[in-house]
DNA sequence: TTTGCAAATGATGACGTCATCATCAATAGA
DNA sequence: TCTATTGATGATGACGTCATCATTTGCAAA
């Protein structure tokens, strides 16, 4: 076979079965409009010509560019953004879109760049998963593009797929309490300070510690201010990330009344947790309960960690639902779904 | 502002301008081709319509839809994979490229799609992570698409980066006897059953085991089958990663003569093998060494792990590199270029 | 002043697709 | 037999950009 850098177009289909171009698409997108016999000829045509819709031309002509755009804080060192990128991914191709995904690291000037580089794209939607502010939103919006925020709402007036942290972490401290802990710490990352044009909604960060001071309030343990601990940085954006958590444990490990049990706001810092604890001998969970939140490495560490999970799958195709919406019937109402968080008991939590 | 729902064109921003089309796209792309008055002119109407060219038109026109193709195993298992994914990523961003990924689990089929997709985005060139067989790759290549192999090699005649597993392997070893072991088994995943229609090179886990029993004779440590596991399955393809590390592990510590360090294929495999080893009631280092490959999650665990690392940003940017090459040179030769790896000593290992 | 040439700008068309309109043949009804 | 109607098919143009070609202007050399 020749060098042959080209795809053949609908003209060349069309001149192969000896018709025309707009028989050629009739047959693709409307056949019972086509008679028998030329239908025949155009669909061997496509066969032996080896045609592929240009998707190019395509969206230039029809204005779709079946592309949506997914920004999220960054794809590799928490597991948990890279498996809902994964569900997002495989719930947008089910429906016949493309994904183009963009991580911004907690800078605006990249996420700045990456809704710019969408809007050339003229993508059909946007779906943010951890939004750094507001502005940064704006240019979508104004445009007329669909904005869908997950977990984390930085600015009003769009789509949105948020978790309840309250419901995974009340079952997290139920389960500790009946196990007869008292003094139960919480580690996490710190207030967001990125987020100093948020206009609307709270940080990840602060729902799930409020979720933790409410349910230790309400089940009457102990309400020491030393049991918090709050990392200097984002956890995220540290080359190390489990290296926070650890500090943050051996820091607790040498309070006054040691707690004898922690939860923690992601699993990576768990991970970290449980380092300090094997380095100062201690056994999980028999000399100390720990629970993680994410769900998303914690069947991978020694023990198994007990984890406050998000339903992935769900929220992924939450999203990609509302994307279709939005996209399907502009004019519509915008909409927030709220899911549920939910404890997965493995074999980090013993009685006290 | 009324609803708008409309970027401006060239078009709008000519007419702002008082100038021709033609003109506009001269001063964004020849600027020096344009009088100062015009210059001004336009760049004024540019910002005042907030225009952004359509990538979409343009990509049409000019042939080039600056979109690279990234086809994986899966994005959100192994850690590993969204690493090399986001510093693919990120290479290709900074190169003005986008990147549409896609994930085929292991399931021919899916490959299949995830290429037709791409050649109907007509995407400039096409990077397989992990690619399953010849035959997926051929559309590709018949339509003049610059392919990229990372890692594994799955036909010949494409531009691929490759790795040496068995450079960091014999590290890992050199290591393991200098603190006195003899015995040292290895567990990985099955050879890969896959690939019946590969028809070059070797699969992944092939290559590191050979390097393994390369080493072991080398060595002149002790060669026995027995402390040889392979997993049933390809390791990537389960619900939960770590349960073949677990159970080889849990095999390894009923055998005969028990081996006193082990070199798992993957940081997911020896995740597993931990957990059998904390379950035994056995710590490593003291009772058991253990290196990990991949170097993903190897800090995370307890104790952080000694592991095989590739240089993945360097890969990343190799094969971005290659993806140029190739496409502004198509009648290039293909290059092959192969990375070491190279073992990153944690706490995982200790004298026998 | 005339001619020549370069710089500046405008006009045109094509990329591939698809929506619309126009054409033509065949059939049914009067 | 003639016209109205339907179904099948072809022709045309526009989406937004950019490459090419055509035109105009300014200015220096003859």
């Amino acid at each position: 076979m020749e060098k042959n850098r080209h795809l053949s177009t609908m003209g060349d289909v069309a001149r192969h079965a000896g018709v025309s171009p707009a028989t050629v698409a009739r047959v693709l997108y409307e056949p019972d409009k086509v008679g028998p016999e030329k239908q025949r000829r155009v669909r061997e045509a496509l066969k032996a010509t080896g045609y592929r819709p240009n998707a190019v031309a395509r969206g230039l002509r029809t204005k779709r560019s079946w592309t949506i755009g997914l920004i999220v804080v960054d794809g590799s060192l928490n597991p948990f953004f890279s498996q809902l990128s994964q569900a997002i991914r495989s719930e947008a191709l089910a429906r016949g879109y493309n994904v183009l995904m963009f991580q911004h690291g907690m800078k605006p000037e990249i996420e700045a760049s990456a809704v710019v580089q969408l809007l050339q794209q003229r993508a059909d939607a946007v779906i943010f998963s951890y939004g750094i502010n507001a502005s940064g939103l704006a240019p979508l919006l104004q445009a007329g593009v669909p904005v869908i925020q997950i977990e984390q709402e930085v600015c009003g007036g769009t789509d949105a797929v948020l978790i309840d942290p309250a419901s995974g972490i009340d079952q997290a401290i139920d389960h500790l309490q009946a196990l007869g802990h008292r003094r139960i710490a919480f580690i996490g990352g710190a207030p967001d300070r990125y987020n100093r044009a948020r206009v609307h909604g709270t940080s990840m960060e602060e729902d799930r510690l409020a979720a933790f001071s409410a349910a230790i309030a309400r089940h009457g343990l102990d309400d020491d201010p030393a049991l918090i601990r709050l990392g200097l940085y984002f956890p995220l954006t540290g080359d190390d990330p489990a290296s926070e958590g650890r500090k943050m444990m051996r820091d607790l490990l040498g309070i006054e009344r040691r707690p004898t049990a922690v939860l923690a706001s992601s699993d990576i810092l768990a991970a970290g947790a449980l380092q300090a604890l094997g380095e100062a001998g201690l056994s999980v969970p028999d000399d100390m309960s720990l629970i993680g939140f994410d769900n998303s490495i914690a069947n991978l560490l020694t023990p198994p960690l007990s984890s406050v999970g998000r339903p992935l799958q769900a929220m992924g195709l939450a999203a990609i639902d509302l994307v279709v919406e939005a996209i399907e019937n502009p004019d519509r109402k915008v909409r927030t779904l709220v899911y549920q968080t939910e404890l997965v008991v493995r074999r980090s939590t013993a009685t006290a």
